[in-house]
DNA sequence: TTGAAAGCGCTAACAT
DNA sequence: ATGTTAGCGCTTTCAA
């Protein structure tokens, strides 16, 4: 010790202003040191008010909560981190940028971004995280370079879990975090042999619910628009679609397109060639939806009285689009939220910022959630949401 | 020291798996310490090897580089962060999400993120931000309360810079950074009185590349629909516009909508009502020019036979569009990544994770970029970007 | 229940 | 040019 030490109750407020630390002033970061000073207690009491402790007599923790107040004390992170091993970050990881592919500058990895879909995702994330005080660190993992820098970052410690947003079904990042036992919460179900929590949409489901809309509406010569092959939740979702009408006894004329407002075009010129006298069409998402719409416009059809067009995800184009599109939504920010909740369900403590837990007053308040339990243990948790068919005009 | 130091070239890689630390091992990750000691010098050299520190003997710069190979040594962030009261990150705050004003669940703060416009200006920093290692914690700023907490994680070094996207023109926040000596960079102007470093367009420069192309294609019955008022942008191309077009001797009727496509809708609906033989429509974001064109489709217009639409941004949502939209263009990729740019230049030594500067090889080759001296000393950078103007199908 | 003391892994003077 | 030595601010045994 250097400055005045061991004044004890002696060293009064004077002491505050001792040494770098002006404590509660712009110049400088007041300590633990520095609160403790003031309220007469050791680093090691305010340490533990300040982190909810219990076993602090109640007068002390009066005392010292005010002279953190006084001071303006906040905890260092660093400082924090160094002895917990803990960040109390967590990365958020998009993948499917397609910048891997292209990586030119037109086909830029910020493309992802333009997918609205992400962006809900992304505002879902900061939602959930918000009420802890926890801020996402967000990270693009398309190449295998950068999936080597996610785990070396979360390996290292840059943050405490993951949160993985991916829709390509052989992506190795779920199993490389897996293997390195990073707590990671993945949107869409991981492959099998990857033990992971995740949240994910009941794909078939909304598959079936267009289905039985499109049949109770009396169509009966119907065509579906598939996504991409290696997108799972495309092919559930035309499945799904597919076996509703079989149950009922149809048939399904089916057309591929690559989630793009183009491909669905292609598609669906495709299909009308095929079969002019279609009177129903389901698109795996909005954007081929959309194209299709284009086309059969573009061939004298009227939608929806001609063809109903049912798309998937209710993203921002769907109400956009004229007519407006009735699609499938997904819950896509109560989806992120609930994976916020998971991963924080699994590491315990992490608590941002602000982290005066016995000031703060408690957990936050969380919501009731998709009645689901915790996690059970080490085996992964899942938690499936149920889609939600949105009819506006188009069908 | 205590384990055997000072063996010079003797202390062979033994000594590696001494310690807690099983260098290169998964069950403990390799400190300085480890390094050293398998180099066989101090952690000082170690040190000053890793921070591509000058002054050190090429012949051990080369046993550290090995040694940090072997054991896989990357720096504890936190430590390093303790001492040198940097974090190494930057944060990415978003404003105008309109949570603010909302808060409900459907007018939801992710909504920023539908807008891809943002969606590019993430996708700009991240790419801008990977090179150096550095990865952006994302933060949502539409309350005091945001503000505050956003203030404070900076003043507490949870972030060394802040990239700050905001489109509206009385948003606090730039003044409490630039009060608080958090270095930061706008993406727009500033208040006049806030000494920020920015990055914009030249919106006016934009509005009059609308005005042009439309007057050279013989358009003389002009109309501009304007965005929200607070928004400055919108109104500088607006202005732009009104004044080329003013230049050419013309005059323009207005019209007012929100940056939405019911706005946009709404207000051509208008336009059309006063002036029924308009022939050329400017409006200030690609999502009212759709708006306008589907009015004016439904109003059995030809687009760009009998009315020639321009809109802004070049959004996704532009090229998606039919007729496909002509628009004008910034470059928000590109204008991101100068942000970028001004932010490091002023917080010297941001580095990420990597930050082995010694053996990454020195501060990755960056492009020539839209030639504009640094910062000169402490006055605030502005870069402004030329508008360019997208000719599609719409005009 | 509280305090004293020992570091976490790193950088930065200060010696050498 | 390299090594020694202090801490950075915090949590956490271990005593008292």
């Amino acid at each position: 010790m250097d400055t005045g030490r061991g004044t004890g109750t002696d060293g009064r407020a004077g002491a505050v202003a001792r040494g770098r630390g002006r404590a509660g002033e712009a110049g400088g970061v007041p300590t633990l040191e520095d609160v403790a000073r003031a309220a007469g207690v050791s680093r090691a009491t305010v340490s533990r008010v300040v982190n909810g402790v219990r076993n602090v007599d109640p007068a002390i923790q009066q005392a010292v909560q005010r002279a953190v107040a006084a001071t303006g004390y906040v905890p260092n992170r660093a400082a924090r981190s160094l002895v917990t091993r803990r960040s109390g970050a967590v990365a958020l990881v998009v993948c499917g940028t397609g910048s891997a592919a292209t990586g030119g500058r037109d086909e830029f990895a910020a493309r992802v971004f333009q997918d609205p879909f992400f962006g809900r995702v992304v505002g879902g994330v900061v939602r959930g995280l918000r009420p802890r005080g926890v801020h996402p660190v967000l990270m693009f993992a398309d190449t295998g370079e950068d999936r080597a820098e996610v785990l070396s970052y979360l390996t290292r410690g840059g943050a405490d879990g993951a949160l993985l947003v991916t829709t390509r079904a052989r992506d190795p990042l779920p199993g490389m975090l897996a293997a390195a036992g990073v707590p990671a919460v993945l949107f869409a179900r991981p492959p099998a042999d990857v033990p992971l929590d995740h949240v994910d949409l009941r794909h078939r489901e909304g598959g079936a619910l267009a289905a039985r809309h499109l049949l109770a509406r009396g169509c009966a010569r119907l065509a579906v628009i598939g996504g991409p092959a290696d997108i799972p939740a495309s092919r559930e979702r035309v499945a799904g679609f597919c076996d509703a009408v079989a149950a009922a006894g149809g048939r399904v004329r089916a057309g591929t397109g690559d989630f793009t407002l183009d491909g669905g075009e292609h598609a669906m010129r495709l299909l009308l060639a095929e079969q002019p006298d279609l009177d129903g069409v389901f698109a795996a998402n909005d954007l081929m939806a959309q194209g299709a719409c284009l086309v059969l416009r573009e061939h004298g059809r009227r939608i929806p009285d001609d063809v109903a067009v049912i798309g998937f995800d209710d993203s921002s184009a769907a109400a956009a689009s004229r007519p407006r599109l009735t699609t499938v939504r997904q819950p896509v920010e109560d989806m992120a939220a609930e994976m916020v909740r998971l991963l924080l369900d699994r590491v315990t403590g992490i608590t941002g910022v602000t982290g005066i837990t016995g000031v703060t007053g408690a957990a936050a308040g969380a919501d009731p959630g998709p009645a689901k339990g915790a996690p059970t243990g080490t085996e992964p948790a899942a938690v499936l949401f149920a889609p939600e068919l949105v009819v506006r005009d188009s069908a």
